[in-house]
DNA sequence: ATATATTGATAGCAATACTATTATATTTGT
DNA sequence: ACAAATATAATAGTATTGCTATCAATATAT
């Protein structure tokens, strides 16, 4: 699995970006140093400037592979949700059960990244942190539908799609297989950030991971005999 | 209903602002103006600087009731979720069956807005629609462990607390009525931002609303007899 | 060795997010 | 009715953000 990701280069919608941070040292500065920052400061302090100090380069240097940080961001959740698909398939090819297919789909999306493949310069686990507490704010903006069109959002809805193909599959009749797929891969990142920061908001804790609700949910919801 | 609201001051956090804007004309003038403005531009755009221009008023006298726009979307959708509070509490009230306590609190957290009471100056249709593109913007900071302790997100976390009652008393075994509840708010916002912005992430459209989508999802949940 | 591309340094500009000061209304208490 | 208190408006100013433009320095490719 490490081997197969360290060879696959993850390919990001080229408008995106002005220059492709993989082209070079810089760039891939840039993204790594980027995930950091935005880890621990915060997307709204994050600045480009503060990001050419930290790794001895200049600001305008930055504006030459990305035109913002809002671009950015889009470029490193992307990546994630790129990353996420490939876990995705491997994990469930060549599994024919569709229960137990749709079962290790949840499981992929929902578990929390604990390991960092450090293969890359692209830290996972960081980047996991990143996408629950920012990638909303990737898409609730005015310029939401116009980026669509543009195509910034393509692998997400493929991950969408790919799961709510699962969810048809397990259940035929069932009539929302795209609302309760987004709504898994939304609220695996919303209980965790409750989990994190509203405790009181949620069951999930130590003990009782989204992967558990989520997948007692999901499954109760397709098919009455499942008592997982 | 509307009377009873008529008569009854939601109530906010007094720590949210500086002034209070509901006691002077000023102060109901910013928080009219700025929820037709945020709506319009969104929250990015919005300053204080443009809302006064708009109202003939000053920036440095916008900031006498709020430090900072921040501040004022806090107020804005604390305001909404105490208005929906009110509605849910009515609306329950005097219901004795647990389940149609919880299918009439399902209908209400989902339905879209559609009508201004126009009893105050505030516009609820605006305002629903605010709370979906940027609610999560309000909760998704570093500072938010802070403002929580704060109390910033009280009455939201009060509205989960209700919700995950009703949850628990129509099935007793459930093991995540607390998680339930949030998803179940949470999904009501993304899935009306995905009917109109990703279609093909949701089922709900015109014809299928994000209230059958929940309310089949809840009640498939909790009790397998259901088919609603 | 020279042309080309990349990066770094500096400057500059308009907008944002405020704070401070002072002037002018408006309210209210007596 | 008038003074005192309060609220609002106008103006100015500051640091930071979010860029763009220009030019010099440095690699790299042929």
């Amino acid at each position: 699995m490490e081997r197969l990701l360290q060879s696959l280069k993850i390919t990001i919608n080229k408008k995106i970006y002005v220059k492709d941070p993989e082209s070079s040292d810089l760039g891939k500065r840039i993204i790594k140093e980027s995930i950091l920052m935005i880890n621990e400061m915060g997307f709204e302090s994050f600045t480009f400037k503060k990001l050419g100090n930290k790794i001895s380069s200049n600001e305008s240097s930055i504006y030459r592979y990305f035109e913002n940080k809002h671009k950015l961001l889009l470029y490193l959740t992307n990546w994630y949700w790129a990353w996420l698909e490939y876990q995705l398939v491997f994990a469930t090819n060549n599994v024919e059960d569709p229960n137990e297919r749709l079962l290790r789909s949840i499981e992929i999306i929902t578990r929390q990244t604990k390991e960092d493949s450090s293969f890359s310069h692209i830290n996972e686990v960081l980047l996991n942190k990143i996408v629950i507490n920012e990638y909303s704010k990737s898409y609730l903006t005015k310029e939401v539908d116009v980026e669509n069109k543009e195509g910034y959002f393509l692998i997400y809805k493929r991950l969408v799609g790919r799961l709510s193909e699962m969810i048809k599959t397990v259940n035929p009749t069932y009539l929302y297989p795209l609302s309760l797929a987004s709504t898994i891969l939304e609220s695996a990142l919303h209980q965790h950030f409750l989990k994190d920061h509203f405790s009181s908001m949620t069951d999930c804790n130590t003990k009782v991971t989204p992967t558990q609700y989520l997948t007692n949910l999901v499954f109760n919801t397709l098919n009455q005999k499942f008592n997982g």
